[in-house]
DNA sequence: GTAGGGTTAG
């Protein structure tokens, strides 16, 4: 019926498309010569088809030509041109034929033209069958044409094929392509009976792609039957918005159910430990990979040289990463990047020269590894010297992460001025960031005066943020200006600042023990704070005594003894005290940086008790050994 | 005679 109408109902933005005529000029020759075409060795086989095609005389043959046509549809490397140049063979094309056409299109570099062809099929008054829609759709969806992808679907209203599971499936992901999931969801509500495990994975990947993870969850929850790519995308929907327990949880459902999970899952959970600093969690990821017997991909591989790192084994991250097979720029990055939060900074930089003689080109990222990587070992003429390369020689865009590293380099070794001069030079807006790592510098160097304006000027601009407070108090407080402490204090309640709670976690014993300053609520908390006073008898003996100076409160000395003492890190270490066998290593993880103090005790603890002890912070490894921090107090 | 959903890494 739609064939008969006199115009289309598509209005299609023709100046952008194709001349319909194009894809039906009927030629009785090649339109592109065979012998013209760029050999492409994954079509071969098809090649060396068509041509037994003609050369046994069947070249005319519609059938053939369609058939050859829908294999060339399934080989995803397959350039249009070629498709089309058959395709033009035809006098006659068929609906078999065109739909075939339109499914190269929706693979192809121009999905849009997929619009015209369609609109030629209609004119050469043939009838749209449910795979037409199928194709169409999918190239609609491909070139987030959302305007025709719509009309697309009156179309499929008007020919009645809205209970066609794979035309609904294919309208649901449409919808969720172009950001339109409420558009989505009524498809989906819509003919409810009509349902299979694509619409419903179709369904949850939409609220997925639009962070709504609760009716994501709901979904996966009611529905009827799931496959890998249900628990795929759930467990990626969680870590991908940040809820990274809940990610893990879902996989370990999964493997509980007895599924085997895909190398994406494996790489996803990977990188949830890695950002969680689970050790062990990794690991048993790790075991999984070996024990299904995944081959080691640039992907897999590189998910866990992150993830070593990131969970504080430098060494496994290195062997892991001189033994792969094969390694991709991100590889390189995620090691570079390791190797300069350990503080291993020569070391990045000799792997980043090797990376650059492999014939790697950088890019931003791996500057980011580089110049932190300088930044952490207090290299830095070497850091104006990548500084300058990244933009002389690779013509790479500085970033705002660019400058924070440049910024954080410069100001803790000293060289403020500097720092300050280049923040005053940038093009864009400095972030706030930039002025808050020159207010630590401020700390380290005991510069008040420059401190004050610095902090001064970022409580003005987030006045809610309790970190500038607690930062430009702290510099008072190692002045000993009491007044100004408590007089930035009071501001700091008054302005009812949001407090980012400080936290450190430790595994242990297949469990995750978080703890914040002053914690009492761990079912072994009366054995923690014994063995912390164990801790600190022990370290006292051996000549620590307390630097209280990170304290801001305007309470006595004792007092501030005991707050620093019941930091949370320091809880998470005297439960590792209690739970791991003498001579283990203690992993903490926490979410801010260390203290002073917290660094001196860790390093007295790791020498009376002989323990190595790796702590994770905001911004960088510690490794603790002998009494000495890997960072060298540099931090 | 043709079909669909999920690809990770600082």
């Amino acid at each position: 019926m739609f064939a008969k109408r006199p115009k289309p109902l598509l209005s299609f933005p023709k100046q952008q498309l194709s001349n319909p005529h194009f894809f039906f000029s009927t030629p009785t020759t090649f339109h592109t010569p065979l012998s013209s075409l760029p050999p492409r060795p994954s079509i071969n086989q098809t090649k060396q088809a068509h041509a037994q095609i003609i050369v046994s005389g069947l070249g005319a043959n519609a059938s053939f030509t369609g058939h050859l046509l829908a294999s060339l549809a399934l080989s995803p490397s397959t350039p249009f041109a070629y498709s089309l140049s058959i395709f033009q063979t035809i006098q006659y094309p068929s609906l078999f034929a065109s739909n075939n056409l339109i499914r190269c299109l929706a693979k192809s570099e121009s999905p849009r033209e997929s619009v015209v062809l369609y609109s030629c099929i209609l004119g050469r008054n043939l009838i749209p069958n449910n795979h037409t829609y199928t194709f169409l759709l999918q190239a609609c969806s491909k070139a987030l044409a959302i305007s025709e992808g719509t009309q697309v679907h009156t179309h499929v209203v008007k020919l009645g094929f809205c209970e066609d599971v794979f035309v609904r499936n294919a309208l649901i992901h449409l919808y969720s392509a172009c950001c339109r999931v409420e558009c989505s969801k009524r498809v989906f509500e819509e003919n409810g009976h009509c349902r299979d495990v694509v619409t419903w994975n179709s369904m949850l990947a939409g609220f997925v792609r639009d962070g709504r993870i609760g009716d994501a969850e709901k979904v996966f929850d009611e529905m009827p039957e799931r496959d890998v790519i249900s628990w795929s995308t759930m467990i990626m929907g969680h870590v991908q918005n940040g809820q990274l327990e809940e990610g893990l949880e879902c996989f370990k459902e999964m493997r509980e159910k007895g599924l085997r999970p895909n190398e994406a899952i494996l790489v996803t959970v990977l990188s949830a430990s890695a950002q969680m600093g689970l050790l062990e969690n990794g690991r048993l990821v790790h075991s999984i990979v070996d024990s299904l017997n995944f081959p080691m991909t640039v992907s897999l591989g590189t998910a866990l040289v992150d993830m070593y790192a990131k969970c504080g084994c430098i060494e496994q991250s290195k062997l892991l990463f001189h033994n792969m097979p094969r390694r991709d720029i991100s590889s390189w990055n995620a090691m570079i990047c390791g190797l300069a939060s350990h503080g291993l900074g020569k070391e990045a930089l000799a792997l980043f020269e090797r990376f650059i003689n492999e014939g790697f080109h950088p890019v931003s990222v791996t500057f980011i590894g580089v110049l932190n990587a300088c930044s952490r070992a207090g290299l830095v003429s070497e850091g104006r010297h990548y500084f300058k390369l990244m933009t002389e020689k690779y013509d790479i865009e500085l970033e705002m992460e660019h400058y924070g590293c440049m910024v954080d380099l410069l100001s803790r070794a000293g060289f403020v001025d500097e720092a300050v001069e280049l923040i005053e030079k940038m093009q864009a807006p400095p972030d706030p960031v930039l002025w808050a790592t020159l207010l630590g510098a401020c700390k380290i160097h005991g510069s008040v005066e420059l401190g004050e304006k610095i902090g001064n000027k970022l409580i003005k601009l987030d006045p809610t943020y309790d970190g500038h407070y607690v930062q430009l108090a702290s510099i008072y407080a190692k002045a000993r200006k009491w007044e100004d402490v408590v007089r930035v204090r009071r501001l700091m309640v008054e302005q009812n600042t949001n407090k980012v709670a400080g936290w450190s976690l430790i595994e242990a014993q297949g469990r995750v023990h978080q703890f914040v300053a002053g914690d009492r609520e761990h079912e072994r908390s009366l054995e923690i704070y014994k063995m912390l006073e164990t801790i600190g008898t022990r370290i006292a003996e051996a000549g620590y005594s307390p630097k209280i100076s990170s304290v801001l409160h305007d309470i006595g000395e004792e007092e501030k003894e005991n707050v620093v003492k019941e930091h949370s890190e320091r809880l998470a270490i005297a439960y590792g005290m209690l739970v791991t066998k003498v001579g283990d290593c203690i992993r903490i993880v926490k979410n801010l940086r260390v203290c002073e103090d917290c660094h001196e005790a860790s390093k007295m603890i790791s020498m009376v008790f002989d323990r190595e002890i790796i702590v994770r912070d905001y911004s960088r490894f510690h490794h603790f050994k002998e009494g000495k921090c890997s960072c060298l107090d540099y931090w």
